[in-house]
DNA sequence: AAAAAAC
């Protein structure tokens, strides 16, 4: 079995992977890195948590260890779609360079330009960037791209999703064609073919199955829910959501509870923390000091429950998410696969439950479709009550009416407070589990299900074929 | 119909 060792990467490096404790290349790792450090071009098609953001890393500390960076010419340019990515391979290039004295800069919107403005003066090694704030640097006359030696396009199908591609493609045209171009991409849309087929030259293929699909590490419940009141949903739903969470119990250490609307992602945090819930919301419209304070309790397990938009939904790292709440069905159904796939990582198990209100029946069977299953029904936990004396209305609202003390005893406790106990155990669709070690050995030469060797139609197109069929 | 990314 290959080793990093074997591995032509600097001592340094090896070190540093050493330190941190690894031995043994992922499959996109051992395939990509020889390449790499022979200047060729990649073009690797792999999910995260296939170990892909090391694949480049490890050969760019490698390659870059010789030679200086100049001022205002970086050397070597990582792009990716959304801030919290690019600032997840700042860390990685921090963790595995910490040997090497390398320069890096992260170019991400949100924050002040001068602190970037001074890096790139000074000259940097690694340039880690969104296309925006990126271009913005280069109309400002702030930026060479003519140094870049290697050229890094990462989630190039989340870039295609955001309408990064004609950012993407003048970027490529300001670097040196002689550039080596590491290239990746979780599926190869036509759009995304066209790219590879213009910007990378012979370039070395490398694909990996999904690491371990949905349905084998991540166990699902699907909840129906019905209002009894059209203007109680959004409160009776975010009611449903703490008995879910209250029915996992203390199997459910941390979670992230996915909204498709940002407003909806801000009320939902309100609630829970209002109800004693360690919980805070992440999406696009938050300051990003917010955004990156709330990612990092989460991480370091200060914060118990993330609320997020689809911001949140791919790419990010998080390895100890036990549990997954859908508070509404995605409307793209590939969604849904990026949402869950933050639990169960790392060959741990993972529990993901959605809440599906009728008018979101049209969604739910898209995601169905495209997993191919059917999602196991669970009891909605509110029915298991006894019918409740007393409505507790309250919701998020900073508006809510105050109170009316309690009738009864002083001491009763509040409904919401009581243990809920289900009478029925979740459906658990118990499907024959490989043992961890064998799973976390799958090569991508095994049968998945799911998405690993079977590819959905619909995932192979670009957008605007789907919207016309 | 919504999310993300630039000021």
């Amino acid at each position: 079995m290959t080793k990093f060792s074997d591995l032509k990467l600097s001592p340094k490096v090896l070190k540093a992977i050493d330190e941190a404790g690894y031995e043994t290349p992922t499959p996109i790792q051992e395939g990509a890195i020889p390449h790499a450090l022979e200047g060729r071009d990649v073009l690797g098609i792999a999910q995260t948590g296939t170990g892909k953001t090391a694949s480049f890393t490890l050969p760019m500390i490698t390659a870059l260890a010789r030679g200086r960076a100049r001022a205002r010419m970086p050397r070597s340019l990582v792009l990716c779609p959304t801030r919290e990515l690019a600032a997840q391979v700042a860390e990685n290039f921090d963790t595995y360079a910490k040997h090497v004295k390398l320069t890096k800069a992260l170019l991400i919107g949100g924050v002040s330009f001068k602190e970037q403005d001074q890096l790139i003066d000074r000259g940097v090694d690694v340039l880690i960037a969104t296309p925006g704030r990126l271009l913005d640097h280069f109309e400002r006359g702030k930026l060479l791209l003519t140094g870049v030696q290697i050229m890094v396009v990462d989630e190039a199908d989340r870039m295609l999703d955001m309408g990064f591609i004609p950012d993407i493609e003048r970027i490529f045209s300001l670097t040196p064609f002689t550039r080596q171009t590491l290239f990746f991409s979780a599926t190869m849309a036509p759009e995304i073919e066209r790219i590879t087929n213009t910007f990378l030259s012979n370039p070395a293929r490398i694909e990996v199955a999904r690491q371990a699909t949905a349905s084998e590490t991540i166990t699902q419940e699907l909840c129906m829910f019905k209002a009894s009141r059209r203007d109680r949903a959004a409160t009776e739903k975010r009611k449903i959501l703490r008995a879910l969470i209250d029915r996992e119990g203390d199997a459910c250490t941390n979670a992230i509870i996915f909204c498709n609307r940002k407003t909806d992602v801000d009320t939902t945090a309100k609630s829970l923390k209002k109800h004693g819930y360690d919980a805070a919301p992440i999406h696009g419209d938050l300051e990003q000091s917010k955004r990156t304070e709330v990612l990092d309790g989460f991480r370091a397990g200060t914060l118990r429950f993330l609320c997020a938009s689809d911001v949140a939904a791919r790419g990010l790292d998080i390895p100890n998410v036990s549990h997954v709440f859908n508070f509404d069905v995605p409307g793209h159904a590939e969604d849904y696969v990026h949402r869950i796939g933050r639990t169960g990582r790392a060959g741990r198990d993972g529990k993901a439950i959605m809440i599906c209100e009728p008018r979101d029946e049209k969604n739910l069977d898209a995601v169905e479709r495209l997993i191919e299953n059917k999602i196991p029904r669970v009891d909605n936990p509110l029915d298991e009550k006894p019918a409740p004396a007393r409505k507790d209305d309250d919701d998020a609202k900073e508006s809510a009416p105050p109170k009316r003390p309690r009738r009864g005893k002083p001491d009763a406790k509040p409904e919401d407070a009581a243990p809920i106990k289900p009478t029925a155990q979740p459906v658990k669709e118990k499907k024959p589990q490989r043992a961890r070690s064998e799973r976390r050995n799958q090569k991508s030469d095994n049968k998945s299900v799911g998405m690993g060797d079977h590819l959905p139609d619909f995932i192979a197109k670009s957008f605007d074929e789907r919207r016309t069929g």
